[in-house]
DNA sequence: CTTGACCTGTCTATAGCTTTACACTTCATG
DNA sequence: CATGAAGTGTAAAGCTATAGACAGGTCAAG
């Protein structure tokens, strides 16, 4: 009788209890007999279903969809995953235009309203305390370099490095990146 | 008088007049004078604060932390910023591993249910339908690569491709891009 | 004055949970 | 058998940042 509560199934899962009372709720997973009152039982079809929805939601698969999928697996799951990947694609441009716009606004001393001395220490600082790895940096200064030269030119300038140690730095962002 | 009604003013800043009146009901932005049951009437000054809260909206500042930073511009902003940087690079990264089980679901048949022979052309179809580049086709084969050789390797005799491409492509992937 | 287009304020709904509340169960220990 | 901790049930509200429905107001043209 390998069957288990709300609680255990949500812990072997490394979901919240709640996530799981949400899915019954939803009628995403319910439990396989549930009388009113009494505890919920998982067998171990349920976590097998469990086990296929963390997937699809691992990939960012809304719930109603992922509904839809197991209901009817052969029709749709294509167009679904197709569409999601369109989407993230659209997300993950999102997401750096808004480290652009940060960024932006942190070069901008007006905008930090203190006339805060923006060193390359600090920047760099910064970014390695924000999780930027030295490849993240790399792509980020090829990117800027690449979408507008002349302001990543200016940036570098706004740290105060000097201007040969800029060309140089600007010669690395656009060239390959190796550990 | 340069007074505008909330309608009027979200065109001008192409947001919707839900949102203008959602900023107004949370206190973030809110028309000069308001009396219950009459137009909302949003000055100058209204603007200049919308636009500073799209400039942060732009970078994915939630719009209570906007709040806080328009009540007390020095106190602060940097570490919001900060935050959010820190929060943007996890969420990229979290949306890259989604494009991972994304592809890895799409490349197994039997989560595909029905013995789709994916080919080559469908593959590159189905990335460009979804908006990516060259470029990002070129990032992709590289990180995947680079997480998994072996993988990586499976994954294209999966798409048919015969030996001898397969290298050429493992040696593109690592190699530095160039349009 | 009426028609119609285009507003407006207010209220409700959305996703995907989380949190809170409170009463009831189960189980290991003394 | 009593006790306490940890778990469970249900229900409800809260969260973010919008989108949409709905009834009524405004205004120019005819």
């Amino acid at each position: 009788m390998t069957s288990l509560t709300v609680g255990r199934l949500a812990r072997k899962f490394g979901l919240s209890r709640s996530t799981l009372l949400y899915y019954d709720a939803i009628g995403l997973l319910s439990p396989a007999g549930h009388v009113q009152g009494e505890y919920r039982q998982y067998g171990p079809s349920e976590e097998e279903r469990l086990e296929q929805i963390c997937r699809y939601r691992r990939a960012g698969i809304p719930l109603q969809e992922i509904k839809k999928i197991l209901e009817a697996p052969e029709t749709g799951l294509r167009d679904v995953l197709e569409r999601r990947l369109t989407d993230l694609n659209r997300e993950v441009r999102e997401l750096l235009d808004q480290q652009r716009v940060i960024t932006e606004l942190l070069q901008n001393p007006q905008l930090l309203q203190q006339s805060a001395l923006m060193t390359r220490e600090l920047w760099t600082d910064l970014l390695a305390h924000s999780g930027f790895s030295e490849e993240d940096m790399h792509r980020w200064h090829r990117s800027f370099e690449r979408k507008d030269p002349e302001k990543h030119r200016l940036f570098l300038q706004h740290l105060r490095i000097p201007a040969d140690e800029i060309e140089s730095i600007r010669q690395w962002a656009l060239s390959p990146w190796k550990a």
